[in-house]
DNA sequence: AGCACGCCGACT
DNA sequence: GTCGGCGTGCTC
């Protein structure tokens, strides 16, 4: 905190007609002068500093990698997140622009214990990692420091490394081939092989891995032939490509509707005059959004401008690429999570220098550093993932408004089902309201059918996933070779041990939350710190042999999908398939070819997925959600729901939707269950009201944490208290309260919950916190304060 | 994040 | 009188 905010540095003379603002720069700090990477936001002539400064040690980048604009909105992101600058001008940046630091110890004087020489057997210089050496060895290094026998330095490097590649160049002429040729022995089958495509390679290169690829061979063939001095080797800088371009077919514009004319020509009117304007698109699943997103970035670009386009992380599927890459090929740059360091840097490059006009990625690709931005298209603007959990904690809607209004240009939030706070303001004018209520091919809404659970678990036995009428369903579309999708809601639900004799439920050591067992790995893992330990046997309360799991994952209805459908061809889709980079692409692509009958997963099952052969859609558990203290519980069911309802029938073939629940009159599902999103908007904007929660109210989430439980709780009554005394009558402080899960990793958790329509003292009052944090800090005690938090528990 | 300084208790 | 742990302030 003490920190974040400008230092001023001195710029030598070598560097003056090259520095700029917005490069990074490496820079001597503190009392070590240690080099640390640090970013011009301003050059001025002259210093009002008093104290003595020192120079700019180098420069990093060549040209600016940050705009004015990127400066202007770090500053602006700072203040309304609360958080440092430092950080928000990081977030602008791919993570492979940040520097690393590392320190080094250097052995001065041979003179040492023989542990400290032991340490420096290999190399007088080691990198050093305190948190994996031994403390006792760290202490003696430290001794041998302060008497001048090691020297320890900083070191900083920049992670940012091009991809380079070997490539092969010819270096036969026509004589020395016909020379070399007929020294070689005849079965020398590689060689040969590699000579004679070396003579017809000419002037033209080509990489070492595909020439080895190519003829079959070695690099040891390779580096026979180098020796010969056949050919050369040379590294180039190669571009890691986010996606291939020859995977892709072009597309052009489809014939739209006439309700989808209505909306383009509305959008594309507001760009012709070139001012910042926001729309609300609410259009119910299959009435083609994507293609009104497609040509308005189409019309963005015949202008001569940019477009920027935010999906949610699960929604980045395959199909989605295809779509934007198809459409505009080459301009499309790719920024999502899947990508390596690498790629994301060189996607960020291509956007950087105006190579790439499109952007399409998930949260932070609202970012993206384009240049004259004509559209900002944000898709299924509704998702939670669009705001970041950990500082600087912005929503991406709210970012996307500060760039529509620098570039005045048009910003589009679409969805079937927006979040309250959006439609309340499309009521209100604030945002242009735009409709398409039909589906493109006229087709209906598929039937989605409520099961009562619990009836059916008093007809079958008391641990059932699936209900009758689930099972004759699938049943039936097996028969027809149709596909099914089935939903498994995790959210706040899973599988856990528990005794039958005594009631035990294995917990985890370290936070307060039951351990969920894992098939694959035979083993009770802890959702939040990772912990891991064995299945057990025996209740380690009462030693007896009766403990059960209880609940239920995709592991086990895998299992139980198998018993009960053993010829069905099945596919599971969570987080434990799809951690490998590639995973989750490669599922969806396998169940796009009709390899599997049934795609089972969680919520990431329920977005942007479109597969014409899939009849049926089972939610097995609708309402796990519903059971949680978070006032959002009834539109993320409502939203769910609805969303993997539009899974099914969106082709020729009409679509059935089961949906299991334990409270079928609730109205989340009753109204979902109708598809009816403007009736759902009425009645729960009505609960909000009574209650006093967005979007009548802003709220403010201020969560103290520390080791000791006292601390924690003793930091969030004293901020309680300060809180209070600056806020008018008319705001409701909830809480303080311990979290949900209090105890994470060890760590106790308590928070309180502002909830205000005006407060103009709150903003100085929050920031005063925020400055005092630091003090806190020091003792272990951590301060959040999260402006309009999406998770309350 | 990392360093120095200074206060204070414990020990020689 | 001195060593070292720990809280605190500072870094252009």
């Amino acid at each position: 905190m003490q920190t974040d905010k400008p230092f001023v540095y001195q710029i030598p003379p070598k560097f003056e007609d090259m520095i700029q603002v917005g490069m990074r720069v490496s820079v001597p700090f503190g009392n070590g002068n240690r080099l640390i990477q640090g970013f011009v936001i301003g050059l001025k002539a002259g210093n009002d500093f008093s104290g003595k400064i020192k120079e700019i040690k180098s420069l990093i980048d060549v040209e600016p990698v940050l705009t004015e604009e990127s400066i202007a909105l770090a500053k602006w992101l700072a203040h309304e997140t609360y958080s440092f600058l430092i950080s928000c001008l990081q977030v602008m940046l791919p993570s492979a622009m940040r520097a690393k630091y590392y320190k080094q110890l250097v052995l001065v004087d041979d003179a040492v214990d023989p542990a400290v020489k032991e340490y420096f057997s290999s190399s007088k210089k080691q990198i050093l990692n305190e948190d994996k050496i031994d403390p006792a060895l760290l202490k003696q290094l430290m001794a041998a420091r302060t008497s001048g026998k090691i020297s320890l330095e900083y070191l900083m490097k920049d992670s940012l490394v091009e991809k380079k590649v070997q490539v092969i160049l010819n270096n036969l002429t026509a004589k020395s081939y016909k020379i070399e040729k007929d020294k070689l022995r005849a079965n020398a089958l590689n060689l040969n092989r590699l000579l004679d495509y070396l003579i017809k390679l000419g002037d033209s290169a080509i990489e070492q891995t595909m020439l080895e690829q190519k003829l079959g061979i070695t690099s040891a063939v390779i580096k026979n032939a180098e020796s010969k001095n056949w050919l050369k080797r040379k590294a180039i800088v190669k571009r890691r490509a986010a996606y291939k371009q020859s995977d892709f077919v072009r597309t052009t514009p489809k014939e739209l509707t006439s309700a989808q004319k209505d909306v383009i020509v509305k959008i594309n009117n507001s760009m012709d005059e070139n001012k910042e304007k926001i729309f609300l698109l609410e259009g119910v699943t299959g009435s083609g959004k994507t293609e009104v997103y497609l040509q308005a970035m189409a019309k963005a670009l015949k202008k001569g401008k940019t477009a920027l386009m935010l999906v949610p992380e699960i929604a980045l599927t395959p199909q989605m690429v295809k779509n934007v890459v198809g459409r505009f090929g080459s301009n499309v740059a790719l920024l999502h999570s899947g990508l390596s360091e690498g790629e994301r840097l060189d996607e960020w490059r291509r956007i950087q220098n105006g190579r790439a006009k499109v952007v399409v990625g998930a949260r932070s690709a609202i970012f993206a550093p384009l240049k004259k931005i004509g559209i900002i298209v944000i898709d299924e603007e509704h998702e939670a993932s669009y705001k970041q959990e950990k500082m600087p904690r912005y929503h991406a809607i709210e970012v996307a408004k500060w760039r529509a209004r620098y570039h005045n240009c048009s910003l589009v939030l679409g969805s079937a089902t927006p979040s309250l706070e959006s439609r309340a303001r499309a009521q209100k004018g604030v945002y242009e309201w735009l409709h398409l209520s039909e589906r493109i091919n006229k087709m209906p809404l598929p039937e989605v059918e409520l099961i009562d659970m619990r009836k059916a678990t008093k007809k079958i036995d008391d641990n059932v996933d699936f209900s009758t009428e689930l099972r004759s369903e699938i049943a039936l579309r097996l028969k027809r070779k149709e596909q099914i999708i089935l939903m498994l809601n995790r959210r706040g639900y899973s599988s856990f041990m528990m005794c039958r004799d005594c009631g035990e439920v294995l917990l985890c050591p370290n936070c307060d939350i039951s351990l969920t067992l894992h098939l694959d790995s035979r083993s009770m893992k802890c959702h939040y710190c990772g912990h891991e330990e064995k299945i057990p046997q025996k209740c380690p309360n009462c030693g007896s042999n009766k403990i059960r799991y209880y609940g239920t994952g995709t592991q086990k209805v895998e299992q139980e999908l198998q018993n009960l459908f053993p010829k069905a061809r099945v596919l599971r889709m969570d987080v434990d398939t799809t951690r490998r980079k590639g995973m989750h692409a490669k599922i969806l692509k396998q169940f796009g070819e009709k390899k599997a009958d049934i795609l089972l997963g969680t919520q990431m099952i329920a977005k942007g997925l479109d597969y014409p052969d899939v009849t049926l859609v089972g939610v097995l558990n609708a309402d796990t959600a519903l059971g949680l203290a978070d006032f959002r519980a009834s539109e993320r069911t409502f939203q769910l729901l609805t969303q993997v309802s539009g899974r099914a029938g969106r082709a020729d073939k009409e679509g059935k939707v089961i949906i299991q629940t334990f409270n079928p009159e609730h109205y989340a599902l009753q109204l979902a269950k109708k598809q009816d999103y403007e009736r759902f908007f009425v009645r729960e904007m009505n609960v909000r009201h009574q209650n006093g929660y967005p979007p009548y109210f802003y709220t403010v989430q201020i969560t103290a944490s520390a080791k000791e439980e006292g601390l924690a709780a003793k930091k969030i009554y004293q901020i309680y208290a300060e809180i209070k005394s600056s806020l008018s009558t008319k705001s409701i402080i909830l809480g303080p309260t311990p979290k949900a899960i209090m105890r994470i990793n060890n760590q106790f958790y308590y928070q309180l919950i502002i909830k205000y329509k005006k407060e103009l003292n709150l903003d100085a009052a929050l920031n005063t916190i925020l400055q005092k944090s630091q003090k806190d800090e020091r003792q272990g005690i951590l301060i959040s304060i999260d402006k309009e938090p999406l998770n309350f528990i």
